[in-house]
This record gives structure tokens, sequence and C-alpha cells, in this order.
DNA sequence: AAGTGGTCTAGACCACGTC
DNA sequence: ACGTGGTCTAGACCACTTG
């Protein structure tokens, strides 16, 4: 590797080098990329410009890393049709990858301000707080915050939440969703969920929130999913209006 | 400012610090925020450890860049309802914000292998293709290229490109959008892209995708829109399926 | 012309993951 | 215990924007 030149966006030029070994198969996806030392002196620069050059390549969605761990060349994106409520297991495991579905906790608790307007309840009535952290192939890909409204669901506790949730609220209580209002905003990761799914805090997210409604469109859950950029590509087909 | 500790993530102290000044008001929305050297020299730090601070911040959308320009402090974003046509125009205007349309380019070209399938036409086929830059309070927050198919089309280069195109094909032409296919996917801004915004490469961005159809299912036109991600949040609502 | 942000150098120590 | 990535220092020059 001859030298390049200073001063002069050597990192965009690494950037390429690197990703067309990608492209070209030298680097295979979920492979682990050597050093950071050792990529920077094999590429004749720094550790910080190489790591500049990385960082690029992160929020191309090209390579990802694991918190002290490395970095790993990323796989195909996840296509998700937002408009189908396949749920995540399914959706996975159609386009060809492992899914699993981690509890992190189920607790009853106070429903704060937003969250009452969200559920359409009062401020401080007990809600079901479900948190899950959800991985493709192993790699943690997103952490997932479920409200419900627990007088609506008695008993609740004693279901198997490890699969779909919507599985359970139909098959138990006889509630299916009718429609859902979604946002779609690009966030970065908070140092707490960053720590869950072994990312550094910042590393750019997708916050896709849903409110779901039942057939007398009264709300069902509300849910918050904290995705990684580069695992992720929305689908979906505008409704017919007319 | 009183010194911080070393090698202690400080960086995301100093997040925190200008977070609360931009969350107090003290630095207020648009405004420009001092020189990297006079912050990094006020809050008794290094430049690069103040710009990894900035970098958290540019993430989540509570600062942006302008190249060269120096760091500014975000407004609210713009809440994009992708199921509603309203257009950019009328909907920015309806958020309270002066929206501005400039007309890049519009040239006929042969139709590459990707958008032939996206036209369903044949590859080499002449498409229209034309480039907006989009902007918000004079800030350049989108790249739009849209492609269509010429034959369907005749005399459109004599249309006002500088307004919506939804009207022109609505007004001449008599065709309107029954419903559209949308992609979202988080990127990160080409070289050339990035010129045009006045932002660094590799600076986050949201591509939204759209294949719109006509009464007749047929295809109307292919829209590519590059968004700045820190401007954006993305609101639909799931079509009602039972 | 001055000042700014953008890039780069050549080191260093720390905390954590892995063995 | 070792090596890794994560963070930081104290500079420097360049390209560009602005006055």
């Amino acid at each position: 590797m001859e030298k390049l030149k200073k001063n002069r966006r050597t990192y965009l030029i690494l950037r390429d080098v690197i990703a067309e070994k990608i492209a070209s198969g030298f680097y295979q996806a979920n492979q682990r990329l050597p050093s950071e030392r050792e990529l920077a002196e094999e590429l004749q620069t720094t550790r910080l410009t190489l790591r500049d050059a990385l960082f690029q390549l992160e929020i191309e969605g090209k390579v990802f890393r694991m918190d002290r761990r490395g970095w790993y060349v990323s796989g195909k994106r996840l296509s998700f049709d937002i408009g189908l409520d396949k749920g995540f297991m399914t959706n996975v495991s159609d386009q060809g990858y492992i899914p699993t579905t981690e509890l992190i906790f189920c607790e009853e608790e106070a429903a704060s301000g937003m969250l009452a307007e969200a559920l359409n309840i009062t401020k401080g009535d007990p809600v079901y707080h479900i948190q899950r952290k959800r991985s493709i192939n192993n790699r943690p890909v997103l952490i997932e915050d479920i409200y419900l409204d627990l007088s609506r669901y008695p008993g609740l506790h004693h279901a198997n939440l490890d699969s779909s949730l919507s599985v359970v609220l139909a098959d138990i209580y006889g509630i299916k969703v009718k429609y859902s209002d979604i946002q779609i905003t690009p966030i970065a990761f908070n140092d707490l969920h960053a720590k869950s799914l072994h990312v550094s805090p910042g590393t750019p997210g997708t916050l896709i929130t849903r409110t779901s409604y039942d057939a007398d469109c009264k709300v069902m859950e509300f849910d918050q999913e904290y995705w990684l950029s580069d695992v992720l590509r929305v689908e979906l087909r505008t409704s017919n209006k007319y």
C-alpha cells in the first residue's frame, strides 16, 4: 500500500478502499475486520484517520461495531414492510435469517403524562411495561418498549412474551389490530439503550413508534422500537384514498 | 468552567452541557454556536473532544453543520405524513416554516437498468430526469431526483417545475396518484449530494423512494428524496386490512 | 487577510473483552 | 495478562468562507 497524500481527505480514500474490499468479497458479511492498529499500518495511516474511514462506512451501513469488540462487515438490510403486521420473528425468518427475542423485563408501573396520552388513560393509571431485545443471527438489532393499559388485559403476567405479543392478545383476549399510527424518527442511541445493544452511545438509530387500535378504535398498545439504522429498510404502500 | 476528569467520556459530559444550554434557550434555534476553538477553550477541553460532543449532538439532531460555516442549533423536526400527498411546499408552510424549491436541472436521458425496472419500461428508453433542491427557512434539507417515462408526458419540458409536480401532471395530463410504494432507508450522503446540501460527505440522511401509480395501476413516476435526517419525522397510518 | 472548520500526526492511557 | 477499541492531548497545515 503506497503512501497517500497528506491533509487531503485521506479518510474518504480509505473508506473507498475498504468498501471495495467488502464489495469484492475480500471481507465477507459478518466477518470481523482486522484490528484498527493492523488496518492502520496496512493502509499506511494513523488510527484516527482509519477510524474516520470506518465511521463513514458505519453511517453508510456497510460495517457495524460491537462495542469494544471490533468492526464487522454488515449483511444485507432487513426489509421491513410496515403495512403488514407480520411481526419480527416471521419477517426475519422469511428473509432467511435467524431471529431471537429476549425478554429484558416486564413490570407494572404508573403511567407518565406522555404514556397516559398515548394510551388514552389517566396519568398514574397502572400500565404494563414490557422491554425486549431482538436479534438477527445473534446480533442484537433492536430494543422494544411496549406499554399496555393493564385494566384491559387482566392476568397478562402469566402469558409467554417471548414470541408475538399480537398473537397473545388475539388468542387470550380476542383483540386484534385494526390499524396503527406510526412515526419513524432518525435518532441516536442513548447511553442506556446503547449498552443493551453493545454499541456506543450516539450510534445512529431509527425509532419506530406505533400506536395500535382495535376494531372499536380503542388504543390496544403503545410501542417504541429502537432499531440500529444499518440493518433496516422500511417499506410500505400508501392507502388508496380515491 | 472547571476542569473535567481525563479519559472518562468527557465528550458525553460536554454533549450534555451543550444540550442543556440549548434546552434552556441559552442557545436559540437556528443560532450559530461559537467557533470550535472558542467553545473548546470555554469548556476547558481540546477541539477534538469538543468536536466529538458536537458530532453526538448532530446525530441526535440537536445541532447541524453547514460545511465549513459552523454549527447551528436545530429547530423542531418537520413532521412528514407520508400517507397524505400534501407535497413539500404545503406541508412545510402548514407547519409555519418557509419552503423553497430550486430546480437544479431537468434533462432527457436513457433509462438505466434499475430505472427501466422501476418505471416498467425498456432499458434505454427515454426518461425525463428532474433534480431539485428543497429548503426550509433557507436551509437546504433535501435533494430530490424524479424520473418520468417521457413517452407518457409529451411536452413536459415546457411546464414550470418549481412547484408541485403532481399538480402539473394532474392539470396538464389529467393523471392522479392512486397509491405509492415507498421505501425508507437510513443512508449516508455521498460526496456529490453532500456538496449540494453544504454538508460533509457521510452526514446521516434518510432516503425516501417512491413509486407512484395512477388509477390504471401504471407507474406514474419514480422519485428519490435524500433528506437530512435531523429535520425529519415520518408519520403514517397503516391501512385498515379487515 | 483573517478566521473558521476539516483533516491529519504521533503519540498516550484507560476500561473492557477475550483468553 | 494481553490486546482491543475508546478516549484524549497538543499540536499542525489546508481549504474554504467571510469580512
